[in-house]
RNA sequence: GCGGAAGUACCCAAGUGGCCGAAGGGGCUCCCCUGCUAAGGGAGUAGACGUCUAAACCGCGUGCGAGGGUUCAAAUCCCUCCUUCCGCGCCA
């Protein structure tokens, strides 16, 4: 969401960047803004003439009141003066009427004009454009053959598919011995790397109000992916960004607090709607998982060079577990509206021979901020939207796939990276295990 | 979940329809006096948002937990919801 000032000002700067985005279609919704805008405040300006009338003629008819408590004839002069203000009533009424219509349909445009993007994206129409930036490690293609992740986890006993889909349907998992404990090793690793980076470590609600979600995310994001409680007011939660973001709505932060660096688990819950192909079966794309998220929300003038420590924090975290990834940055027409800038972290697939998405880290600019209403106020006084961003730290299912097929043996057992091993009891291997 | 009480500015708190954007106190900021570790006097102290403006000040509008309603007029009356506290119940 962009600051209707920059649209007044220079729509012409709106309109390019929409074209950078290749969303032709939205241009119009600069001139709907304008127009809307110039609307919206003409009835802001005849409404609020009529209120100040109105506060000062009851004003007047309280004085009115009063005396005529000794003077009965001021009793029919107020009687006047109500049927002065009441007449202008049904014109406040429409005002009022026209004054809500307008600000929501503004911001129903304003929130589908997409935020300036960052001048370093590089300008494509979709995601075949997103450009490799850097690899770190070798991707290796090993001699033996490296199977499915599903295969490798049920070689250990580790995981029951048919279960979960009979207990709660497709798209859940039963992890099962060492394998659900090196999900919960890479967790706890991953939450103790981003402690040692200085974050904060949080545990945020797993359930949200409707309220919060219509403010973190839009209609049809809510639509494809939230699950509702039946009968209460309560989402579960699609990651941790959305309650965790959602705790700052409205709130002003003192500067000296400044910057938020957290990093939150959660189980995330997800409907997916949508297809899935064939390379996303088993733990790829599910209903359920945990991750380890970053937030950070700072001043403006720091949000890229957190954006840049937050990816390498990535990159670091994945390379201590011997996993070759890249950076790939996302181009102009794949960046989400909300986003100024953002990369994903991918993961080698030595049986895929190709990199697949592990972390996703968006600098979001103040367009979270601007729709949320999350600022910071100076010692000075002075308030500003605060910039805010978010990144996985591990989303171990998923990201298990490349720990994997990663770290696998010619023998058939999968290595341990020395940095699990203590959270692991000190074990080195995962070797075949009968299933329960 | 049931019953009871409450939610007013940084904090405490008065205020049951009209000169109330809100008494009083504490705290904080500034000034004066006095000086020896604490006391006296005075002034200031909604923040925020919207609008107006080139911008700011000013003005105007909104604002007393949130949202509706009644009324010429709502902190005050009515309805719904939320939160907190105290009992009881239930429960990891």
């Amino acid at each position: 969401m962009i600051d209707i000032r920059l649209i007044r000002e220079n729509p012409e700067l709106v309109r390019e960047n929409i074209k950078k985005k290749f969303q032709n279609e939205k241009i119009p919704l600069v001139d709907e803004a304008m127009r809307l805008d110039k609307a919206n405040r003409a009835a802001i300006n005849e409404a609020s003439e009529l209120r100040a009338r109105r506060n000062q003629l009851s004003k007047k008819i309280g004085i009115l009141m009063g005396q005529a408590k000794k003077d009965p004839t001021k009793a029919e002069e107020a009687e006047k003066v109500k049927a002065e203000v009441k007449a202008d009533g049904e014109r406040l009424a429409e005002l009022e009427e026209l004054e809500g219509k307008c600000k929501a349909e503004l911001r129903a445009v304003m929130l589908k004009i997409p935020q300036i993007i960052d001048p370093s994206v590089p300008i494509g129409p979709d995601d075949s454009h997103n450009v490799e930036v850097q690899r770190f490690g070798e991707p290796k293609v090993p001699e033996y053959e490296v199977p499915y992740h599903t295969e490798l986890m049920e070689r250990f006993g580790g995981i029951d598919l048919d279960s979960a889909r009979e207990v709660a349907g497709s798209g859940f998992y039963y992890l099962i011995g060492d394998v659900a404990r090196l999900h919960e090793a890479v967790l706890a690793y991953a939450r103790d790397f981003m402690i040692g980076k200085g974050f904060t470590y949080m545990i945020p609600p797993y359930m949200m109000h409707g309220a919060i979600v219509e403010g973190v995310m839009s209609q049809s994001d809510m639509d494809a992916m939230m699950y509702k409680i039946e009968g209460e007011d309560l989402y579960l939660i699609g990651t941790s960004e959305h309650s965790m973001i959602g705790r700052y709505i409205d709130r002003i932060i003192p500067a000296e607090t400044l910057p938020h660096t957290l990093t939150s688990y959660s189980p995330c819950f997800r409907k997916e709607k949508g297809s899935h192909g064939l390379e996303e079966r088993g733990v790829y794309r599910i209903h359920q998982f945990e991750k380890q998220e970053m937030i950070v929300v700072c001043r403006p003038e720091d949000s890229m060079d957190w954006y840049e420590k937050m990816w390498r924090y990535s990159v670091e975290l994945f390379r201590s577990m011997d996993i070759p990834v890249r950076q790939l940055e996302c181009c102009s027409g794949d960046l989400a509206d909300l986003k100024v800038k953002s990369c994903d972290i991918e993961a080698w697939s030595p049986r895929q021979k190709k990199y697949f998405e592990v972390c996703s880290c968006s600098n979001l600019g103040d367009a979270q901020a601007r729709r949320l209403n999350i600022r910071f106020k100076d010692a000075d006084g002075k308030i500003t939207l605060a910039h805010t961003l978010n990144n996985t730290v591990a989303a171990p299912p998923r990201m298990l796939i490349a720990l994997l097929e990663n770290n696998l043996l010619e023998d058939g057992s999968v290595r341990i990276p020395e940095v699990l091993r203590p959270y692991m009891g000190g074990k080195d291997k995962l070797e075949k295990a009968k299933a329960v």
